[in-house]
DNA sequence: ATAAAATTTTAGACTAATCTAAATATTAAA
DNA sequence: TTTAATATTTAGATTAGTCTAAAATTTTAT
């Protein structure tokens, strides 16, 4: 009934809804790297399938945000599934989590949850809603919001590009490490950290703006 | 480039080349659940396409022919992981395979097989072809075939038909049972076994004729 | 060997999802 | 507040995959 371009229509719309107030057809356009035209087109068609509340005001309706957060979290899962248990690097499971999202069969997304022993975040740390389409509660901040002196944990990143992800590869940055801030630069924005008490590492407002953490030592 | 449904039609080609001498139009109709018309059309573009060698005699191309294996290979692997580790039933996986097996990364096909731990069938009993596309030999006969008071291993169904899976399943016969054929009837071809040295099972022609079996003893 | 039956192909139409180009509406600026 | 810029919608086409109905071909049987 619900085609695999619709899906990924309702998961583009939700993400946006997340960040922006108010979503556009042409940031639509660009997430979906397609014309504003066949947006336009497309939403008319959401709308009449009850998935979007109104053609002015791109807003999910419930229907459209338990699916978006069906698929966020079948995606979720089945990144932690490629890390896991068949050992991808967290760079490279996007992509096929993208295909593997779309597949319908709750039976199968409740087996590989608990298969997975119930995550509460997958590989990026980002939270996995549960089967009601509710999000364990992280309460997590951007570095950028850190306060000198304190310990954090590294728990999830802001965006999935590649690029960014090699970034912190190659500083040597991964989730679930202790990080306690040297200190902040005032006019820029940049931080120093020291990195499970080893490594000094110097990051970029740009970069810290999307690296999230939470207060507290390790679990 | 090349879509789910055009894989769909590889495969029943693939399958029904298999047994049938030659393949018509109106079997890979009926297989597809589609209209003559539909198939007859979508014969011209696989030829377009370079996956079948003729449009009036229908026989895979050695491209055809792989990429027909590679969707076996990826079903088959998929439906042991579901039996395997997420713990369906034998008869419940089929759906969820046809959805996965179209999943695209050989790098993820590769990893899975080596999670399985190199399975050589999946869990009806059928052959996994490696990655170059080659069937393990495992030499079964149809249990049609067999010989009075000989001692076999269930290795295999032909058809997945839910029904058939479930009339077995009532007779309590799975895969890997040691059956000893106790008399064949010769004017209806029917069958009588001991299943497991503990029970008697009489199967007709019709099914004996369905379940694949090697000779030897348990592994 | 010809008629009847079955099979296959072609023709024309439909849907979903896309596009470009043009028209319309909205927002921002002078 | 009227113009200019930007954003959105509509119109008309295109492609993949499907359909029904009709035409053409092939097979089977008398």
């Amino acid at each position: 009934m619900i085609s695999t371009t619709i899906e990924n229509y309702i998961k583009a719309i939700f993400y946006l809804g997340e960040t922006a107030t108010n979503v556009t057809v042409s940031a639509v356009a660009e997430r979906m790297q397609n014309s504003p035209a066949s947006v336009s087109d497309m939403l008319r068609r959401l709308y009449e399938k009850g998935l979007i509340k109104d053609k002015n005001n791109i807003t999910l309706t419930d229907q459209g945000s338990f699916l978006a957060k069906q698929i966020i979290r079948k995606h979720r899962l089945w990144e932690t599934f490629l890390v896991k248990t068949l050992d991808f690097k967290w760079d490279e499971v996007h992509s096929i989590a993208e295909q593997l999202e779309h597949v319908q069969s709750s039976l199968l997304t409740e087996r590989l949850e608990r298969f997975l022993e119930y995550p509460e975040t997958d590989p990026h740390g980002d939270p996995i809603p549960d089967k009601d389409g509710n999000f364990p509660d992280l309460s997590i901040i951007p570095l950028s919001e850190s306060e000198p002196g304190k310990s954090y944990i590294f728990r999830s990143v802001a965006t999935d590009a590649k690029d960014f992800l090699n970034h912190l590869d190659n500083k040597g940055l991964q989730l679930g490490q202790r990080w306690v801030i040297i200190e902040k630069e005032e006019f820029d924005g940049s931080v120093k950290l020291l990195v499970d008490d080893k490594n000094e590492v110097y990051l970029s407002e740009k970069v810290a703006k999307n690296l999230n953490i939470c207060s507290g030592e390790l679990d």
